[in-house]
DNA sequence: CGTCTTTTTTGACAAAGTCCAAAACTCGAC
DNA sequence: GTCGAGTTTTGGACTTTGTCAAAAAAGACG
């Protein structure tokens, strides 16, 4: 991976210290929230306003340097893994959240039946499920 | 499909006009949000609170007699096709939303490669895409 | 008819984001 | 280096979607 100045200068987008945090925050703490990734970056630089974070978060998501996904139930969450078609696992209970690759080659369910005249440009699968802590807290 | 009256019988739920008007929205409104169902069911019985059309979404969710789905960038929509496996087309750009056929027979998608120790019970799936109507608005 | 339970309503509240105007900063030109 | 134009960042108000809690209304049943 590119380290954040580079990536951020390749994209025409001016170097700010709260760019450069947020960018490492998404890196360090994948599928973080809006808040969590704040908390983050104060950790690392001391202040940033909410308002900051949002204007960052979406203007490298519009550029295609992070994604956004955004589960029922959970508020946007981002991670830095772009570009490769990977899906996700979601825990019902407790919200973690996991890469998954693609279950069937590339891309899989791209070409859906009928597709009712869509330009189809992406297939977004969520796995819904249950993590191995909770299984252990609910049901032995 | 059975009357609402008789679904809400057989799921040992109070019939009361509010109940059996959301449900009626619900089965001609297919992806509708809570807003919408609200409207609709104003047409149909006058009035009702807003709270009332989440408490009997909520309660009709909860027996499985229709199922919510939540799509980034938009409220929860709710439909009347439930226990059939099947998966949603949506436009980035005006939301409309479409149901579509499993792409892979039954349960598709639904063995991830690594679970990571997951108890997977439903792979959601979401196309993502441009309907005929944005298409033609934006590039002739 | 009177009581008891369940629904519905009303109104306050919470979380996640966005809008806007003012202040602070970045970066290229000098 | 320093300056200035154009972006970013900030702070605060606001919106949207949904939930909570208590009071009022509606049904169920003896």
């Amino acid at each position: 991976m590119t380290d954040p100045e580079t990536t951020l200068r390749q994209h025409d987008l001016p170097v700010t210290a709260q760019r450069l945090a947020v960018l490492r925050a998404v890196s360090h703490h994948p599928h973080a929230t809006a808040d969590d990734l704040a908390e983050a970056v104060r950790q690392e630089i001391g202040t940033i306003s909410r308002q900051s974070v949002y204007n960052v978060l979406n203007v490298l998501t519009d550029k295609g340097i992070i994604r956004r996904i955004q589960p029922a139930d959970s508020s946007a969450r981002y991670e830095d893994r772009v570009g490769d078609n990977h899906h996700h696992l979601v825990c019902r209970s407790c919200g973690k959240t996991e890469d998954v690759n693609c279950a069937v080659g590339e891309a899989p369910c791209l070409h859906a039946h009928d597709h009712h005249g869509f330009r189809i440009d992406e297939a977004e699968v969520i796995y819904w499920g249950t993590c191995p802590a909770c299984q252990r807290r609910r049901a032995p």
